[in-house]
DNA sequence: GCTAAAAATGTTTTT
DNA sequence: CATTTTTAGC
């Protein structure tokens, strides 16, 4: 997502007016329809586009692209916020097929690596340097460990809460702007009684990213705000640079990207605001969907404009969706259309367990691929990552080709981790837990010998000279071969990362074999990464794309680097899904306690985003929906035997569903 | 005191 | 299945 940026002197011509020429042949006003060209036409000051599900928004936004381009406007001068690295990818790639390469040179990502981006140029403004790290869930995960037990808050009588808690504790403070005390009070009142000790943590975490120079996810967010807001001339540059802004997904932002927008937009705010109320789902991360409605006072003077009309699903489809969210207790009540009448039902399909689930999934796609409907026009969506991996077995069985999206991630399998903690140590050689994680795969180094060596490490004149540290002769051994690598590696003067990552891979591979009985497919995933590596000139880069927009494969699904494009049927998380479209969609597990989900319960605001993730699923579907669950299945996380159907198929009704009846046929089962 | 191996446990969703 | 806690071993 990144790309070199040469900053040009803008005249007062480049936002001329609708007389500027049509270059690009498009017919706009036959090309879209009259809400989507008014959308389209709208180029100065703020505008927020409301566009129901499947309404043409990507359509909208790259014609809009087009559009300003042919007035005059620089691509360059274009940023394009959106929420996935596919969606920003997908959009880009559209807007290049439309107007071909200026297309390639709009500017677009997510807040995140838009945010990294300007902090490695400006960050200086605010005292940033620009080789910080970035860090995952992880690696922060790891830092709080580690400040657990320098403040000896080890041991406790009462529960004290996990490293993920106090991290998703400290995000949510951040990002919905809400004090920590309060976030504990409210939603963990079973710690109260350690407020105290979490908050010296947090103070702890915050001093030891700056003195160490890492940046977190919401750091990332806080600086840059810190930076536009203290440093009036990097603001004032980079919103002359980036002069029309577009958001998509406008519902998923949070408070924090809100306050950037606006700092961004400068004072001509040629801002675009795209999104959907109801398709709000990123609550978990501080998400509003308050905010785009507030959009309008944020932005005194916006136009609106409303894209009601559904070009995707059939009739049947989209009613039932229609019926679903009109039980919705917040938001706009609104109806989308469609004028593509005919088509199935969605069909409802209660099986009697798992099995027979994946069972039935698997053979109703084996039917359709026969009816002509190829795998990857095929999807199965979940509501949560591991929801996924009975049918995953039943694929297997069936040699039924897939590949899963969201669930676990390429970067955080350990011997990534393990891989990329040296090359952090190159470029950031005060990165101190990825030191700790280095020292640590050598034998007989544990936490407090790591601990021990690496603040001998800090003291030196050169962090890799490794030669003259005091240790065990067993010890020794290993830092001295470690030692000698990364002094080859940092006396490169022109490194390549591919093969930085592959001198490093032949060091650890050793330790891998000894560690995992897996490891020819952790070889494989090295070489992959190796091969990822190639298509970036700087390390920096590299890390930090790769913490950002982290590859899609998963670890254990067939690698897509074996060249042969092969038709393969996606599995995917709601979340994952979103913004895009298959043929046939199947929802697997709608069932009370999995969907909604078992902490949803309680919580009736969880409870109206677990509908509008439903809503999300059922709305990527074209033709053909089948929601299915088992009827009864004991979860032995909650200890309850889940047995009722998920209340918003009850929502939806019968007569806008088809019941299916699942015949038994021993044929199948071997 | 520290490491390494073995048993237990428990899972939303993502940048 | 991968992380976290417990226990054995050095």
């Amino acid at each position: 997502m990144t790309r070199e940026y040469a900053l040009r002197p803008v005249s007062g011509a480049q936002v001329a007016g609708a007389t500027a020429s049509r270059r690009f042949g498009i017919d706009y006003e036959r090309e879209l329809n009259p809400a989507q060209n008014e959308a389209v036409q709208i180029i100065n000051g703020p505008i927020l586009c409301l566009a129901g599900a499947g309404s043409g928004k990507t359509r909208t936004l790259v014609y809009r692209v087009a559009r300003m381009v042919e007035n005059g406007i620089l691509p360059e001068s274009i940023l394009l916020l959106t929420f996935t690295r596919k969606s920003a990818m997908e959009m880009l790639e559209r807007a290049q097929q439309l107007i071909g390469a200026e297309g390639r040179r709009v500017n677009g990502g997510t807040y995140h690596s838009a945010a990294n981006l300007i902090l490695r140029r400006h960050g200086i403004a605010i005292g940033l340097p620009s080789n910080f790290s970035i860090l995952d869930e992880g690696d922060s995960g790891d830092i709080l460990q580690m400040i657990r037990a320098d403040l000896n808050l080890e041991k406790k009588e009462t529960r004290f809460p996990q490293k993920s808690t106090i991290k998703a504790m400290l995000s949510a403070s951040i990002n919905r702007g809400i004090s920590i005390d309060r976030i504990i009070s409210d939603d963990y009142p079973h710690f109260i009684e350690h407020t105290g000790d979490i908050c010296r943590m947090l103070a702890e975490y915050a001093a030891y990213k700056t003195r160490t120079h890492l940046l977190d996810y919401d750091d990332l967010l806080l600086d840059l705000i810190r930076l536009l807001e203290e440093a009036p001339y990097a603001r004032a540059e980079l919103s002359h640079r980036y002069r029309f802004l577009m958001v998509d997904e406008y519902q998923d932002t949070n408070p924090l990207q809100a306050r950037i927008t606006r700092l961004l937009a400068g004072d001509e705010r040629n801002v675009m605001a795209v999104g959907d109320d109801a398709q709000s789902i990123y609550a978990f991360r501080g998400a509003d969907f308050r905010n785009i409605l507030r959009f309008p006072e944020e932005f005194p003077g916006c136009r609106m404009v409303r894209l009601e009309e559904n070009y995707r699903s059939t009739a049947p489809i989209l009613d039932s969706t229609n019926r679903l969210m009109s039980h919705a207790t917040s938001g706009f009540q609104k109806k989308l259309f469609t004028r593509r009448t005919g088509g199935e039902k969605p069909a409802l399909l209660a099986c009697a367990d798992e099995e027979q689930q994946s069972n039935f999934v698997a053979q109703r796609i084996l039917e359709l691929r026969e009816e002509g409907v190829p795998l990857s026009k095929v999807v199965v969506l979940f509501r949560s990552g591991f929801h996924s991996y009975g049918l995953e077995l039943e694929l297997r069985r069936r040699d039924i080709p897939y590949q899963k999206w969201g669930g676990f991630k390429f970067l955080e399998a350990t011997h990534i981790k393990d891989v990329l903690a040296h090359l952090r140590i190159l470029v950031n050689p005060c990165d101190q837990v990825s030191w700790i994680r280095v020292l640590m795969l050598l034998e007989g180094v544990g936490p407090r010998t790591a601990a021990k060596i690496f603040s001998d490490i800090s003291t030196a004149t050169n962090p890799f000279d490794l030669s003259r540290i005091t240790a065990g002769s067993k010890i020794k051994e290993g830092l001295g071969s470690l030692g000698s690598m990364l002094c080859r590696l940092s006396g490169d003067p022109r490194p390549d990362t591919s093969s930085l990552i592959d001198i490093i891979t032949d060091y650890y591979s050793p330790i891998l074999k000894n560690r995992h009985d897996d490891f020819p497919k952790r070889l494989k995933d090295l070489d992959q990464l190796a091969t990822i590596g190639g298509k970036y000139q700087g390390l920096e880069e590299f890390l930090a794309d790769l913490t950002l927009e982290p590859p899609t494969n998963s670890v254990n699904g067939r690698l897509a680097d074996d060249g042969e494009k092969e038709e393969r049927l996606v599995l995917s998380t709601i979340h994952s899904a979103k913004g895009l479209e298959w043929h046939s969609v199947f929802v697997i597990w709608a069932l009370e306690g999995r969907f909604p989900s078992f902490p949803a319960l309680q919580n009736p605001e969880r409870l109206e985003e677990e509908r509008r993730l439903m809503y999300v699923a059922m709305t990527r579907a074209r033709e053909n929906l089948y929601l299915c669950y088992p009827v009864s299945i004991w979860d032995a996380a909650s200890g309850s035997l889940l047995a009722e159907p998920s209340r918003f198929i009850r929502d939806i009704g019968d007569e806008l569903l088809e019941r299916w009846s699942l015949q038994f046929d021993r044929s199948n089962q071997f």
